[in-house]
DNA sequence: GCCCGCCTTGATGGTTCCTTGACGGGCACC
DNA sequence: GGTGCCCGTCAAGGAACCATCAAGGCGGGC
C-alpha cells in the first residue's frame, strides 16, 4: 500500500482528503504546518506528499526547498491561486506537479498515481532482491533467511531495504543516516553501527565475521 | 542545451511554440502526425515530448503507449479539452504531465524544466573508467583489478576517483591536494607520495614500475 | 495503567586509517 | 664528486572509526 504525506492547514480539507485517498487504497498522514511537514517526511517515509501552499508558519515554497535538501520524494502542489508565478516557482524549486483547488478528486488521485509511478520507475526495481541465502521482498516488506522469515523491526527494515535497492552498490553513511533517520541525524554514525550490529544478527551466519552486509570503513555500506 | 520534440498538427501552433522555446534555450524538434512523432523520439533522443492530443492519424493515448513501450522519455501533454477522463487517462498511461490550452508560456516552460529534471536526477551516471586491468566504476565506488574486488580507504578512493574522472589526462599536484585533503593542504606534497605508492601497491602488478598511476615530477599524477 | 518492543545512548575494547618522520635513490646542476 | 631537490618506501604513534553489550526511556497495544 501506498503512503501519502497530506499537509494542510485546513482540517476540514485535510480530513476529507484522507478519507477519500483511504477510500482509495492510500495509506495517509496528516501534517498541519510546514514544521511539521518536514518531520513526517523524515519520520514516515512516505512514498509522496500533497502539500497545500499557504500554511501558518513556513511557506509552501521553503517546505519544498526544507525537503528537496535531502531527498527525491515526489511532491505535488495545491493550491487554490490560479494565476502568478507560484506556480512556475513551486515546479522550479522541485515539486513534481501543480493542482489548482478546487481539483477533481480523480485528477488528484490520477497525479498521484503518476507522482509515484514516475519516482519509483527509475529504480528497475525488482521487487525481490536475492543476497545468498537472503531474500528481500521490497514490496511485501519482507525478509526471508534460507526460506525462513526474519523478523525485522521498523528502522531495521529501513536500513536494509536501502541497501537492497542498492545492492551490490555502496551505499554512503550520509545517504543511510539521511533516507533512514532523516537529515538531522546525518552525523549520528553511532547509529549504524548499533543497526548493522542487529541486522548482521539476524541475517549472518557468522555475525562476526559478515559476508553480506559489507562494512567499508569511512565510506558505508553494501548489500551483496 | 536541452532537445524537445514538439509534436502537434497544427502548423501555426507547432511554429509558435518552436519560436518560444528555441528564445529559452531549447533545441526542437517537431512532428506533425503520430507515426512521425514515434520515429522521430526513436532517431533524434530529445530529452522531453511535448505532446498534443487529438492528432489527424493516432489517438494521443496511442502515441503515449507506443513511446512507453520503449522509453521512459517524459511527456507533457497539451489539450485543449478541460474536462473529461482523457486528462485521467494520459496520466496512468505514462504521460508525465498535462497542461491545458491556452497556456501560459512560462508555466509551460517551468514544467519542461521539471521533467527534464525529474527524469535526469535518478540517472545514476553508470561510468566505469577502464585503465588495462583496472575497473574503476565511479557509482559504487568501487575498483576491481583483473575483475578481483580491491578495498581502498577513503583517502585513496577520493585520490584514484579524481584521476580517473580525468583519465589520460594530467592532473596537477596542486589539485589533488586541494580536492582531496582541503585548500589547506596545497602544499603538503608529502601525502601524494605516501598515497600514490598506497595505491600503487594495491593496483599495479610491479608497484615500483608502474604502468597506469604515473607521476609527472614536479607537476602531478596521470591514470592511464 | 501496565507491559513489551523498539529506539536511543553510553561504555569498552579492538581495528583501521591518517599523519608524520626518517632514510635512500635518481637526477640535474654546479 | 658534491649538493640540493624531488620522489619512493617503510614504519610508528595517535586519532578516528567500528563492533558489541547493556541499560534507560519512550510510546503503543492490551
Amino acid at each position: 500500500m501506498n503512503k501519502v504525506l497530506v499537509v494542510d492547514d485546513e482540517p476540514a480539507l485535510a480530513r476529507a482528503l484522507a478519507i477519500n485517498l483511504r477510500a482509495h487504497g492510500w495509506e495517509v498522514v496528516t501534517a498541519a504546518d510546514g514544521r511539521s511537514a518536514l518531520e513526517a517526511a523524515a519520520g514516515e517515509h512516505p512514498d509522496v506528499v500533497v502539500l497545500d501552499l499557504g500554511l501558518p508558519d513556513l511557506d509552501g515554497t521553503e517546505v519544498i526547498a526544507g525537503l528537496r535538501g535531502w531527498t527525491s520524494l515526489p511532491i505535488v502542489v495545491l493550491s487554490a491561486r490560479q494565476h502568478g508565478e507560484d506556480k512556475v516557482e513551486a515546479l522550479d524549486l522541485g515539486a513534481d506537479d501543480y493542482v489548482i483547488k478546487p481539483f477533481a478528486m480523480n485528477e488528484l488521485l490520477a497525479r498521484l498515481r503518476a507522482a509515484v509511478r514516475r519516482s519509483q520507475a527509475p529504480a528497475p526495481e525488482e521487487s525481490v532482491v536475492v543476497a545468498g541465502p537472503l531474500e528481500i521482498d521490497l514490496a511485501r516488506k519482507r525478509v526471508s533467511r534460507d526460506g525462513a522469515d526474519v523478523r525485522l523491526t521498523p528502522t531495521e527494515w529501513s536500513f536494509l531495504e536501502l541497501l537492497a535497492r542498492n545492492v551490490g552498490r555502496l551505499v554512503p553513511r550520509e545517504q543511510v543516516l539521511r533516507e533512514v533517520w532523516g537529515p538531522a541525524y546525518e552525523h549520528e554514525t553511532h547509529y549504524l553501527r548499533v543497526y548493522a550490529a542487529q541486522l548482521r544478527r539476524k541475517l549472518e551466519d557468522d555475525p562476526s565475521h559478515p559476508r553480506h552486509l559489507i562494512t567499508s570503513p569511512g565510506l558505508g555500506y553494501t548489500l551483496q
